[in-house]
DNA sequence: AAGGTATGTAAGATGTTGCTTAAATACTTA
DNA sequence: TAAGTATTTAAGCAACATCTTACATACCTT
């Protein structure tokens, strides 16, 4: 998880997946996407992606054809789904809260405590 | 999202989050569950955390109390929904594929193909 | 085989991170 | 007010990340 973290920490490389998101596109084309780094640059952030198991690779003749690899964001995405529970959730616990409030300011009401 | 992110990629920051998830910490009690690392290094990631807009802090006279705040995470768990479909969908995508493949196998056999 | 195209690898400059120890700040208690 | 406690800030350093340019690799076409 800890690379895939890394890895997606980085705006290029966000970038680059969300590009390859739908389907297999070339090096090539994915750096042109990316004016101003060198191609080298995006490579290497290739490289990082795969190494990270985020992206799939496949030659094709010539070229090599990347594509996103769903499970590689598995394991982060769990534990943004435990940190962030997400907005129904948050709203749920809120409430919950609330209700804990007014029954301990009940509770040191009844036992004649002041705050 | 690119600072929350990046605060999340480091394993102990993510430690300390979980640790601050449910309620207020003092910054000692965090540095004590980590026995690996220096005081002044929780600190640092505790000034990062707080910086991302992860950590609310509040003083209660020498200490200091640190707890999450959810809403920190929210643009980076949107990143992640709309990257990493979910694993509901994961299996719907599967069990599609899988009747594909049957339904490929059974056409094969009325052929009297076999694989 | 020779030349062109698509891509990756190497080496190095530069900035950033994460740690450490030492010192500073700020509150509390005697 | 002096000493103690909790915590941050400062300075410095080693490791790592990200970019660049130059070079290497591998496939395709003629």
């Amino acid at each position: 998880m800890d690379e895939a973290l890394r890895a997606v920490a980085d705006p290029t490389r966000r970038a680059i997946l969300v590009l390859v998101r739908d389907g297999e596109v070339a090096a090539g084309d994915i750096a042109a996407r990316f004016p101003g780094i060198s191609r080298p640059a995006v490579s290497q952030h290739l490289r990082i992606l795969v190494t990270a198991g985020l992206l799939d690779v496949r030659r094709d003749g010539n070229r090599r054809l990347y594509r996103m690899r769903p499970d590689g964001l598995a394991e982060a995405a769990m534990f943004f789904q435990t940190m962030w529970p997400g907005p129904l959730r948050r709203l749920k616990d809120a409430a919950e809260r609330e209700e804990r409030a007014l029954a301990g300011e009940e509770t040191a009401r009844i036992r004649g405590e002041s705050s």
